[in-house]
RNA sequence: AGGGGUAUAGCUCAAUUGGUAGAGUAGUGGACUCCAAAUCCAUUGGUUCAGCGUUCGAGUCGUUGUGCCCCUG
């Protein structure tokens, strides 16, 4: 390894990248940073599958629990404390891993063709936009962005108000930036996937919702609107909470919230793979081929040591 | 047991006076440059319960059977 070197392991929810990464920490005296937009905030555990303590083999975590509230986290405040993350690590002599399924913190992060550019996101301004387009009719925002940024608005399309909004924030145009860097990694860097047969990744998935009920996931959600977790922010639009809150209100019985957590998980992992699929660096492990974590781990630290990754 | 109703896509339902079936949803594929567990786009599925009949032509009409629902006893 060298002060370069960067492990990560991506891939869709419930396909047990958290234990692989503890196993892998285990065997190449590595730490841990999560790369996932929902856990990083504080009181969120059981919606967001948070590792327990007990379950962490004493493997440091990095960028879990680190906001609250009052905070609205985003890809670039990610990529600020990633890198801070990472130096600590390093100054420790131990190797930094990147472990989650947020595709675009992870991109921003390790890929030189996905620069976040000098913008930050300004609320006001955002609401400003979506009374301007609701004041001026639909299709306003996108004709603005068309005379400011043609080659942009042509990559947006013109119903996808979230990024035209952002597009109009911006001062120069970014629509192809990304065209020859796109996949050039900022590190040395080992990108491991994981992925499951469809059927066994859905039923997964229903199982670890179901669980969550179990654990208690109705009660953390009142908790955390107690606490001043607000619906509508970024951590109460996470799953595991937006169907919650109306079950919490009386507005749906819990049979429905139950299945509406399960069907959006498994769009949400859909979107997921469809993210990484595209990536060209990923090696990709086909979890149902393997009996546990600690396999996988073996087998990705195999492929370490072979490419010269460690020693 | 008798009377009435119903049977159409995986699910919930449409389809004018008979002209060989459409939505929503699920499923599937995709996009993504600081809201990303977000936001957005596209799209595959049907021997119309089964048999016989009327008709140039039946999801639609007649009849028999079967399943389910309601009413009466």
């Amino acid at each position: 390894m060298n002060n370069k070197s960067l492990i990560a392991i991506v891939g869709p929810t419930a396909t047990g990248k958290s234990a692989v990464a503890i196993e892998l920490a285990l065997k190449i005296n590595g730490e841990i940073i999560s790369a996932d937009s929902a856990q990083v905030y504080k009181g969120l555990d059981i919606g967001t599958a948070k590792i327990k303590a007990a379950e962490s083999c004493g493997i440091q975590h990095y960028l879990i629990d680190i906001v609250g509230p009052e905070t609205e986290y985003n890809a670039s405040l990610f990529c600020d404390d990633a890198l801070k993350a990472i130096d600590s690590i390093r100054s420790k002599n131990k190797i930094p891993i990147l472990c989650g399924g947020s595709g675009l913190y992870i991109n921003a992060l390790i890929y030189q063709g996905n620069d976040l550019g000098s913008v930050s996101p300004d609320n006001d301004k955002r609401e400003y936009y979506r009374q301007l387009e609701k004041n001026m009719g639909n299709g306003y925002l996108y004709g603005l962005l068309s005379a400011k940024f043609p080659r942009r608005a042509a990559k947006i399309h013109p119903h996808d108000y979230q990024r035209i909004i952002r597009a109009l924030e911006l001062t120069e145009d970014l629509s192809d930036t990304n065209d020859n860097n796109r996949w050039l990694p900022r590190y040395d860097l080992a990108i491991f996937g994981l992925k499951r047969q469809r059927d066994l990744l859905y039923r997964g998935i229903e199982k670890r919702v179901d669980s969550m009920f179990v654990q208690g996931l109705k009660e953390e959600v009142a908790a955390a609107l107690e606490h001043g977790y607000l619906p509508g922010s970024n951590a109460m639009s996470a799953l595991g909470y937006k169907e919650i809150i109306p079950l919490l209100r009386g507005e749906i019985d819990e049979a429905t919230a139950i299945n509406n957590l399960k069907k959006n998980t498994r769009h949400f992992a859909k979107r997921q793979i469809t993210w990484f699929k595209r990536d060209p660096n990923i090696l990709w492990f086909d979890v149902d081929a393997y009996t546990g974590a600690k396999e996988i781990s073996a087998d990705i630290f195999n492929r370490l040591q072979q490419d010269k990754f460690i020693n």
